[in-house]
RNA sequence: GCCGGGAUGGCGGAAUCGGUAGACGCAGCGGAUUCAAAAUCCGCCGGUGGUAACACUGUGGGGGUUCGAGUCCCCCUCCCGGCACCA
């Protein structure tokens, strides 16, 4: 054995022994529970960064664990391989994107390598690669028949310099990224998943996945926003036209004081027609992009259209406005407008001056005016403090928000001014007034979901072609089966000037497969998420060419564990989880959801750094080429000032990612996976730094060291039975104390951190043992055995390489806790004084309640404080302490 | 703006079911070893007072529940993620 830690050699020997002996392999068929352990696959950027290191490592972790305890594993690995980085690249350097993406893949491959993680290298897949999306198009044309896949106009940013569509990332302060020109909204016909058709499932099935975090639940339900509310209609004054709202608060229908559009909707375009002022508004709201975020954040503007409609209840003329908070793709595009009780809508009123009309009477409220005549508060009588205190509230508090103050809802109210519904609490005021708007057909109860369908057309050259073409006669014909796939040509290199596929002639011009005639294809490509939503079911089966999916994706679906950022929380995850469904109906899987557990990653985070152009366009700085002094931070290479932007996740956009390839270099993949695993636990966010990379290397060699002078003196077998020295039995203990909870924290807990502090502090303390006689001995056998199992999941590679010295020929098995080591004769307990630490005391571990107290009574510290005075009250918790009330 | 999450020593973090706050590691300080340095080993290490025993104080801020709160409840501040064309 080496007396040195030498990494680089061990790392490569297990590596290349590794691959020759093909050890991740997954057999189909195979007696042993299955365990499909997936990590979300890479988009290849050009390298690796330490959000990869930290994502894969994890689920390599978990795989080797599990392959440690029998399981039959499969880890596989593929390239999220379309997207608009490659087109930015391509743009920048006059590269076609396959090939920067290809050269992307094979670095990025090699560097995934080098952190030797256990997968079956067999089953790799590209997105980008024909025999990979000819599947995904064929199950579009599928679906297109079904008519779950339709087309419809939508609203997307259009660059009017470029001309060109843009992505909400590439509008920075509402003008394009690379023109600097306000962008507009413009309407285009697009293809649309029928998703809200699964909303209902959709939500319920989030109630079978209990391996799911609370967290990411909670935000998938929030978003598909299962809400009941009334559907009803504002009649306009002399035609039979009905403007349709929805609302979830119909029992304030009492108190609408204006409606308001969008400025797409109908009836703002026809009252723009001899309006020039609203014409001119209503090109305004136009302009800006389309992301909910900027929607929401921007200042609420409208104007008034001079047309009013008739309000269903009261008979009423109500003014119609257009707001540019109103969207058209969003319900009716247009909504009732309550500024007594709506944030958002008192603003608007206030600042246009329009009536507000209180028709909820507040809980608050209520209960203020009650103190107030009859003086009390509940039975606490009110001071003049009180009464002043209620009085100010009362004259400041004419309306409600949607959440009071003291944290009451405003549903929590009564009607008021609101003629036959006066006295009538949310639910009974809802109900009352549906049946009365039924009952004029100007009304009705209605579930609404505030998931939209899925757009995923994209006027992109690198994505996968949609297989339809354009006849004009047969209209929208999609591509038969046979004539499938639709290849994407690669040797193109984008200008960012529209999709470059409109230019080629060769790509476009075909003959249409219903009638012959000359018909033109498709050029718009998939959103990339539809290439991400199926992967995991195609590495069960990745180079099968007779379907999308065979017999096997059903004995590898479920995965049993998936891994990714939390950024996917909603859109990535929900996507999958409604193409399963998708598949599921086409009958090419079994199963209703795709993954099993879920683990959500924490980001790891660094700093941004920018220069900004005379044109406001923003150039981002590694962070490892800039240096930063007393809040300073300024550029290596030239020495010049750079702009702080804030810390955020690492990205390819804003240049923040830290390659991990220098930290392997110099301390190899051992040392970056534990030191990754060690740094935080996986949930949570991860503020990269350098700092302590070290100590996970000192670690490293000395484990190596006192496995290397255990060796020297000839190793032995490990601890089986007999009696043991004191410092031994202790030192046992801890050691299947250890086994414990380092196999509790992987398997249940998946706070990886302290399982490796466990084995720190193992690991400490056997370095206090002393004693060279063979029992000793045998324990420290056993002591190192355990480690390097215990943590052959995290650093695999030296682990291997210890366990062959310490146990020649052995292979590496899960340790399994021997209980008799874990029995303790005393225990010692804390002594509280009014619920402040005062002592311990030692008691048998058998010692029950009363012998607790009376021990602990008797004790010193409590002595003190009880000054003679029997105490007022005991608490004992067993195993834990005593607290003496005085 | 809306939805979700977070805040604990100089730093990363631990405290698993409401029960010893600061495990483990980094940095720092002191010592051993060395011609010297690196590496390694040993010790100290939240704050204030005290030679010490110990006392008080302390988990973003304010209030509450409890014998006992980092942990539960209410309000607030700041930070991170998502918001449907970044992936």
């Amino acid at each position: 054995m080496q007396e040195k830690y030498t990494f680089q050699e061990i790392e490569a020997a297990a590596q290349t022994r590794w691959a020759n002996t093909r050890a991740f392999a997954a057999a189909d068929h195979d007696p042993r529970p299955r365990y499909y352990c997936l990590s979300m696959f890479p988009y290849p950027s050009g390298k690796l960064h330490m959000g990869h290191v930290r994502n894969y490592t994890i689920g390599d972790l978990l795989a080797r664990y599990h392959a440690m305890r029998g399981f039959n594993v499969m880890q596989p690995m593929g390239w999220d391989a379309f997207g608009l980085p490659a087109e930015n690249a391509a743009i920048a350097n006059n590269v076609p994107p396959a090939a920067w993406t290809y050269a992307n893949i094979d670095h990025m491959r090699t560097q995934l390598k080098a952190l030797g993680l256990a997968i079956d290298w067999d089953r790799e897949l590209a997105t980008c690669k024909p025999d990979y999306y000819r599947w995904e198009q064929w199950l579009f044309t599928r679906l297109f028949e079904k008519g779950v896949i339709y087309k419809k106009m939508a609203t997307v940013n259009w660059d009017p310099v470029d001309q060109t569509v843009l992505a909400n990332e590439q509008v920075i302060d509402g003008r394009g990224w690379r023109s600097g020109a306000l962008v507009e909204k413009r309407e285009i016909p697009m293809y649309f998943f029928r998703i809200t058709q699964y909303a209902d499932e959709l939500l319920t099935g989030l109630d079978t996945l209990p391996g799911w975090p609370e967290r990411v639940k909670t935000m998938q339900a929030n978003w598909i926003g299962k809400s009941v509310g009334v559907r009803l209609a504002f009649k306009a004054p002399d035609a039979d036209e009905l403007l349709w709202v929805f609302t979830t608060r119909a029992d304030t229908l009492m108190g609408v004081t204006f409606v308001a559009v969008a400025a797409e909707h109908p009836l703002a375009t026809r009252a723009a027609e001899n309006n020039p002022a609203l014409a001119a508004f209503i090109a305004e709201c136009k302009q800006g992009s389309v992301a909910e975020a900027d929607m929401a954040t921007m200042e609420k503007k409208g104007m008034d259209t001079g047309l009013t409609v008739i309000h269903p209840l009261t008979g009423e003329a109500v003014p119609v406005w257009v707001g540019n908070y109103v969207l058209m793709s969003y319900g009716e595009g247009a909504v009732m407008a309550v500024p007594a009780h709506d944030e958002r809508d008192f603003g608007f009123a206030q600042k246009y001056n329009l009536p507000i009309k209180q028709v909820i009477d507040h809980i608050a409220i209520v209960d203020a005016r009650k103190a107030l005549a009859t003086g009390k508060n509940g039975d606490q009588p009110l001071t003049s403090e009180d009464i002043e205190k209620l009085k100010n509230f009362l004259s400041t508090n004419k309306y409600s928000t949607d959440r009071w103050h003291d944290g009451y809802d405003t549903k929590l109210g009564i009607c008021i001014n609101s003629g036959k519904y006066d006295g009538l609490g949310y639910e009974a005021a809802v109900d009352t007034i549906a049946a009365d708007l039924a009952a004029k057909d100007l009304g009705e109860k209605k579930t609404q979901f505030r998931l939209r369908d899925w757009g995923i057309s994209r006027q992109r050259y690198w994505g996968c072609p949609i297989p339809i073409i354009h006849c004009d006669t047969c209209g929208d014909v999609p591509v038969p089966a046979e004539q499938l796939p639709v290849v994407l040509p690669e040797d193109v290199v984008p200008d960012g000037a529209g999709n470059p596929l409109n230019k080629r002639a060769d790509f476009i011009d075909c003959t249409c497969p219903k009638c012959g005639k000359p018909a033109r294809r498709e050029t718009d490509t998939m959103d990339t998420f539809v290439e991400s939503s199926w992967y995991y079911a195609r590495y069960a089966c990745p180079s099968f060419d007779g379907g999308m999916l065979d017999a096997r994706a059903n004995q590898w679906l479920p995965v049993d564990q998936y891994i990714g950022g939390i950024e996917h929380a909603i859109l990535h995850l929900l996507y999958a989880r409604f193409f399963h469904k998708l598949m599921r109906d086409e009958g090419l899987v079994s199963s209703d959801e795709p993954f099993k557990n879920l683990l959500t990653q924490g980001m790891v985070i660094a700093d941004t750094f920018y220069r900004e152009d005379a044109s406001g366009k923003k150039t981002w700085f590694n962070p490892a080429d800039v240096e930063t002094r007393d809040g300073v931070a300024t550029c290596k290479t030239d020495s010049q000032p750079v702009i702080i932007g804030g810390i955020e996740k690492m990205s390819k956009s804003k240049n923040n990612g830290v390659d991990p390839q220098a930290l392997i270099d110099l301390y190899g993949a051992d040392t970056a996976r534990l030191f990754t695993m060690f740094a935080a636990p996986p949930e949570q966010s991860l503020e990269w730094s350098d700092a302590g990379v070290e100590g996970a290397h000192r670690f490293l060699k000395r484990l190596w060291k006192m496995a290397y002078e255990h060796v020297q003196g000839g190793v032995v077998a490990a601890y089986a039975r007999g009696e043991l020295p004191e410092a031994a039995k202790t030192l046992r203990r801890q050691l299947h104390q250890t086994i414990q909870k380092v196999s509790d924290d992987i398997a249940r807990r998946k706070q990886f951190n302290t399982a490796i502090a466990a084995n720190m502090e193992l690991m400490n303390a056997l370095a206090k043992l002393e004693g060279d006689d063979a029992t000793t001995r045998s324990v420290r056998q056993e002591t190192l055995e355990t480690v390097c199992a215990l943590l052959a999941p995290i650093v695999p590679h030296v682990c291997e390489a210890l366990y062959a010295e310490l146990k020649p020929g052995a292979a590496l098995v899960w340790p399994t806790v021997d209980e008799t080591a874990l029995v303790q004769d005393e225990i010692e307990l804390m002594i509280q004084v009014n619920g402040k630490l005062r002592g311990q005391m030692r008691v048998p571990a058998a010692a029950d309640k009363a012998a607790i107290e009376a021990i602990a009574l008797t004790s010193e510290a409590v002595q003190k404080y009880l000054e003679g005075q029997p105490p007022k009250k005991v608490v004992v918790v067993p195993g834990r302490l005593v607290n003496i009330v005085v």
